[in-house]
DNA sequence: TCAAAAGTGTTCGTTTTACACCCATGT
DNA sequence: ACATGGGTGTAAAACGAACACTTTTGA
């Protein structure tokens, strides 16, 4: 075991999460390559997407990454790709996502590569796509998506999560949680090397800000939906980041119950049909600094 | 950002945990100073202790672990430290438990140590104890240890699981899980380096065997308890593991529900005082090959 | 006959789930 | 008036916690 052979380069790659409606994501884009799948900025669809950040590479579009200096923690590399490499200015929450060592997994060089995981308010993002690099974004999870899904495959009950980069079935007594990659649910790999397998064990991470006891934009470190939003948004936020869904009366009483993080704010939104919808904001005693 | 520069050395420290009670370990030791806390085995306590594994080194006592070769993945270097360093016989199951990159965590060097968990039967590793490394176990949790905290700190209710490695406290509306230390918690710093932190954070890890839906053996992928044990038995695996207590009779039913992974051998253990208690062993359909 | 631990029955309150209905707006 | 989504009432069912009681052994 001599000390002095080649060693793995060190990597870090970072998966980004945004959440964006549809309508937004349209009216705001000029390249149309830059979102993939491009019917999505053509459907007439509403409604909210997550979308992961990508960039091109000479892998095809791959997940935003770099080497880890050699005095450098690995966290500290993550926060350096989204800042110097991605260029977004916000504060962002980055939490480890495990690490990637397979031999091979890097045609060109023994790589070993840590995944770091965040999530970022659309806002902060839009001004860096495009770019030399063309930083763009892949849909992750839709309403349109898993229902359209779910029909293919016999209803939403036996999956534990949908997501375009993979899904959970849901553990039966022979088996437990069952994985579906990718090329098996969306017919094809979508991002270069391993990353698509980095963006789903990412999302099953993704997963967790919406099911312990704290709210999930303490547990994310950012405001995703804004500073006001209707109660349905955030289902809609909660069912996509999921990758399941709630039914609308039961999580409406949840999230007003005793104990909730949101506040009423007097105002409503009559932007869109039906009735208006009151607007919540984040209860003041909330305060973005906190750890899992 | 040259590369050629100082890069930190690669390890790997495996946190290996197992069970034993109280009688078996007091039976089979001839050197007490590879138990710790030594009271272990004077005293007179009875019932289960989870224990990990430890060996000398020059930080004290300290996780068994080794640096990680040039062409070996990691979990491969955490394979051969349970096989060749330990000299463990047995198949077991290891799984990711993070990494540690903090500088100066390693006075003498810049170290990244990755961690891997998993568990051994006693049975295993008792023949392994001793030794030129002095392999020898470390108290984790039992009842006695519990209780007796929970005692001086007004009940079980505040915690969310408790250990001589460290606690979480329950999460309340204004923050989240809470965090005590191996210091705040046994008033001393335990293994040498930061090991106390791997072995808490894997001991988190431990406890998920028992909040899933598949049974504890499958998901570590040991026969814990041998082939047949008592449902008091499994009830005390799991209370130690978790480090918080279940009632007995809702502990019963939930394990002899309709699909259990228990079946009943027809047999009944007398060897201890009371009723004599019927004999379980795992559901034949049960393999131990799974993923997480 | 008593202690000790296994094992069972029953109650009561809460949470979950389902379904149905009403409300307020734009077209 | 009707489609669209917001918002509420209610009742059955399921679940969980608590408690008390019975059973079977060894000492």
């Amino acid at each position: 075991m001599s000390d002095n052979e080649i060693r793995p380069t060190l990597n870090v790659d970072v998966v980004l999460f945004t959440v964006v409606d549809e309508r937004t994501l349209k009216s705001g884009f000029w390249n149309d390559s830059l979102v993939e799948p491009a019917s999505l900025l053509r459907s007439d669809e509403t409604g909210l997407s997550l979308l992961v950040v990508t960039k091109a590479s000479e892998f095809g579009r791959s997940l935003p990454g770099s080497a880890i200096g050699p005095n450098e923690r690995v966290e500290e590399a993550a926060q350096r790709i989204v800042r110097e490499d991605l260029g977004i200015r916000a504060r962002v929450r980055l939490r480890d996502a495990g690490f990637y060592d397979q031999p091979g997994r890097n045609p060109n060089e023994r790589a070993l590569s840590f995944s770091y995981w965040g999530f970022v308010a659309f806002n902060d993002l839009r001004k860096v796509l495009g770019g030399r690099d063309e930083v763009g974004l892949e849909l992750v999870n839709s309403k349109a998506f898993m229902t359209a899904y779910a029909e293919e495959h016999g209803g939403m009950q036996e999956f534990d999560g949908i997501s375009r980069f993979g899904l959970r079935l849901m553990p039966n007594r022979t088996r437990g949680h069952k994985r579906l990659s990718s090329v098996e649910v969306s017919g094809r790999s979508i991002l270069g090397l391993d990353h698509d397998d980095m963006v789903f064990y990412a999302w099953r991470k993704l997963r967790y800000a919406f099911k312990g006891q704290l709210d999930p934009f303490r547990f994310l470190g950012v405001k995703a939906l804004g500073e006001e939003f209707r109660l349905s948004d955030l289902q809609e936020f909660q069912d996509v980041a999921r990758g399941s869904v709630t039914p609308r009366d039961a999580f409406r009483r949840e999230m007003l119950g005793d104990d909730s993080f949101l506040e009423p704010i007097g105002k409503v939104d009559s932007s869109r049909p039906g009735k208006p919808a009151a607007l919540y904001t984040l209860n003041s005693t909330l305060n973005l600094d906190e750890q899992d």
